[in-house]
DNA sequence: CGTGTTAACCTACAAGCATTAGGCATTTGC
DNA sequence: GCAAATGCCTAATGCTTGTAGGTTAACACG
């Protein structure tokens, strides 16, 4: 009988793929290996456990939002920089929940730190630079853009502006605004 | 042999009081069961599912958590009101880590809409019509503040900022007072 | 004080997932 | 063509959820 050829890469690909598809809790080993044809026990020569396959998955994900983070912030700053942030981490949620969600999968100190996840807080911390803010401050802000991207992506993927006026899109266009209102502010205190 | 004397409203506790402990996701039926001493088949005597008993503890999260705003929010408004908010639910999900967890799992339609969610979005809403915005505006604060109130706590307790500078509740407090800024700014605009 | 009903609890079982151990077969490098 | 490495397998264990159906304690009532 043929091979199916793999390898961890195109496992942890087809993991993020399933996890994309289904959610992140139903991206299960015995379901992945269904996908692929194979048997469970064969994905452990690729991936050492579960928690292991979603940390490789929440590594790919941080990579092309790097990547996808570098790409917007080219050229741009406050205002344009930020909106931009703001948009790409919600299409990319839209696009890629099950990679998103392993986003926020906790990682050990050292997977974190060579992690695509640094460099995105850098690039991030790079683009607030136009608001000339204290060094402080520019921290507050990378915490607080954080929180807000992250918190509305997770209540709007959970539902919890459907059904209610105004839409979803008007409510990210005016929180956009006011953050950038915000940090202008920021900038004379 | 002497019985347990369980109920419904014990168990959800006792599941609410085991999130607490060990999250969530650990909150199993079968630790339960032995932490209550009780075999994993008469719990579903009391509740129906694993997802019930979630969804139980969601609802007591949500009784818990519109009783404490609404202590919060008496007497007070705009800047207070908003600091009182903020601190509440920061306060809460370190206090209850699992029951503020289970405050995000998807209820139905119903169930969302006779739990205390609905009391603590028009208490929130109230709350903010100090600030006099337009309706919209107010619909669109709401979702902000939210958004902001559960990211932060999301990130949190991730630990993603733990071990770096400034500590996280200096953040908490600049965040809390930009918010503020920035709703009184839209009341002009 | 029996007696019947209800509710609490049980045993037994089936099915799904994660994980490990150990073995066979296909590729690859020499 | 052969050895080593790699890819995949079967088998078995343990944990979780969930269902079916049986037993017994508690309690109200004649």
């Amino acid at each position: 009988m043929p091979r199916a050829g793999l390898n961890t890469e195109r496992v942890v690909l087809a993991g993020a793929d399933l996890a994309d598809e289904v959610g992140l809790e139903a991206a299960t080993l015995s379901e992945l290996a269904r996908r692929l044809d194979v048997r469970v026990a064969s994905l452990y020569s690729h991936v050492r456990s579960s928690q292991d396959l979603r940390t490789g998955i929440a590594l790919i994900a941080l990579e092309d939002l790097a990547e996808r983070v570098a790409a917007a912030l080219a050229g741009r700053s406050r205002t344009e920089a930020l909106s931009a942030l703001g948009h790409l981490y919600r299409d990319y949620a839209r696009e890629h929940p099950g990679r998103y969600e392993a986003t926020r999968v906790r990682l050990d100190a050292e997977t974190a730190d060579a992690s695509a996840g640094r460099r995105i807080s850098q690039m991030t911390r790079a683009a607030l630079r136009g608001y000339e803010l204290s060094p402080t401050d520019e921290t507050h802000a990378v915490r607080l853009l954080g929180s807000v991207f992250h918190g509305y992506i997770s209540l709007e993927s959970a539902g919890g502006f459907d059904h209610s006026r105004p839409d979803s899109r008007t409510s990210w266009l005016r929180i956009l605004d006011g953050l950038d209102a915000m940090l202008t502010t920021w900038s004379g205190s």
